[in-house]
DNA sequence: CGCACGATGCTCT
DNA sequence: GAGCATCGTGCGC
């Protein structure tokens, strides 16, 4: 968990791939839900794409704090997405986790999609809700409700990237890593 | 099986 | 007032 923060404390490029691999971890009242994180995304303050592009503002504030904070956003009027921040205080750096395969609790996330198998958390608006991960959880930091363990070991060989999805500017960017062959990206 | 579109409300211009 | 780091359905092939 020390581990992991210093790496994403390296930037949002750097932390997207250390990330692939970690488990993500949740907590809440219907009990523990986890899953090993198999696609993200790097967000830098130079993206056009990025939340952070045009500075800081009330929305965008945790991008801007340190390494580990989550950063969670409400989008298209019914959707919540989860960032890791990476870099410095200040600096608006974030790595979107854009899918999970299911570990723990998954009666749970079943139970909270209200479908089963590979479409439990192939996007990262569906594995929020699988995880159980609203706005209340927007800016604190990981190791509480939200927390980060070891998972698979995950070799530079097995990380590939690809076209990003569902932005309008800088889709070319190489931003995106998933795990190769991983059946629970949710785009190959 | 792939594409097109509607849902739905908040954020920033 | 437009656009959005999305998802699910519904239709046509």
């Amino acid at each position: 968990m020390d581990a992991i923060l210093e790496e994403l404390q390296k930037g949002a490029v750097y932390g997207a791939k250390a990330l692939l691999g970690r488990e993500l971890v949740t907590k809440s009242t219907d009990g523990v839900t986890a899953g090993i994180i198999v696609e993200t995304e790097a967000y830098t303050q130079d993206d056009p794409a990025s939340h952070a592009f045009r500075g800081e503002t009330k929305r965008n504030a945790a991008m801007f704090q340190s390494s580990g904070t989550i950063y969670v956003y409400f989008t298209y009027g019914m959707h919540y997405c989860v960032n890791i921040v990476c870099g410095d205080i200040g600096v608006g750096e974030a790595v979107l986790i854009r899918a999970i395969q299911p570990t723990v609790g998954i009666e749970i996330m079943e139970q909270r999609r209200g479908v089963s198998g590979i479409r439990i958390a192939n996007g990262p608006a569906k594995l929020t809700q699988a995880l159980g991960i609203t706005l209340s959880e927007n800016a604190h930091m990981l190791g509480n409700n939200i927390t980060l363990k070891a998972g698979i070991t995950v070799h530079a060989d097995d990380i590939t990237t690809g076209p990003r999805i569902g932005i309008s500017k800088a889709q070319e960017e190489l931003a995106r890593f998933y795990i190769k062959d991983n059946i629970y990206v949710s785009r190959p």
